[in-house]
DNA sequence: CTTCAAATTGTAATCAATACAAAACGCAAA
DNA sequence: TTTGCGTTTTGTATTGATTACAATTTGAAG
């Protein structure tokens, strides 16, 4: 049962278990898409009954403390939430949109936090444009 | 006279150099901040009698769209900007609040950036600790 | 079953950023 | 210098993401 394994991966980080945030945790495990908080309440308020904005919002909180998920502030105006907390860039196309996840090893991301400095997260944001959306242009 | 410097520059990029727009340019030039639109507007309020929190926004939005200035992200709630647009990365001390440049060189930069995608632009971001703080912690 | 702290909920509030329309500006032609 | 017109500035109103808060509900322990 998947969920009783993140209800177990919760209690291990001193989270309780509560049915939405197994629900939010579920979804940005299993979407790898990068979305908003009202991505994700749109998302589940499907699903269930009652699902409030402000419980997604406290979800997200809780479990970014816990460090089960992580934030990607590449957009200015919204956050988005990532349930992929190896370490990875992310690259946002300008055309489509679309936010993707690119590989980048821990110690190139250790080698760039420069010395005397105790870096706790690196991030790396590339803006441009993707393979699928390059052919368009010119 | 630096005012005339910063007006040439403005009008080579195809922007009217207007007193607030200098006085904009200016004040991100001279001040390493990385300050947010409110703390350009409250330090430029205080030496012209009449400047509009929207003027603010649309000179710093004139300037982005010119590549003149760049936008920082490393904030969730609020927008940062920087006179810097040579390739640098940005560290953010959680203890004491302050934005670090660092250097990255852009072949180092362009080389984390995944291949087939055309990246327009890249930001590194570190959060934790700067080496002001670090002795204070334990 | 009872109890009590923790979580959820809905509404109201906050705050950065933008939309919009009127007024002011600034350059170019006459 | 004056006129005309497109651009910029300004202030207010609005948007939209996020948080504050207080009442209600939940859930685990005794």
């Amino acid at each position: 049962m998947v969920n009783q394994n993140l209800a177990a991966v919760l209690s291990a980080h001193g989270v309780r278990p509560t049915q939405q945030r197994i629900a939010v945790f579920d979804y940005l495990l299993t979407h790898h898409t990068h979305p908003s908080a009202d991505t994700i309440y749109n998302a589940l308020s499907k699903e269930y009954p009652v699902f409030s904005r402000t419980t997604i919002y406290n979800s997200l909180n809780t479990l970014l403390e816990a460090k089960l998920i992580r934030a990607v502030n590449i957009l200015a105006d919204e956050q988005r939430f990532d349930g992929n907390t190896k370490d990875h860039g992310h690259f946002r196309c300008l055309s489509c949109g679309e936010i993707y996840d690119f590989d980048i090893s821990g110690d190139m991301l250790q080698g760039l936090c420069p010395s005397g400095f105790l870096g706790e997260q690196g991030d790396v944001f590339f803006t441009g444009h993707c393979p699928r959306c390059l052919p368009s242009k010119s």
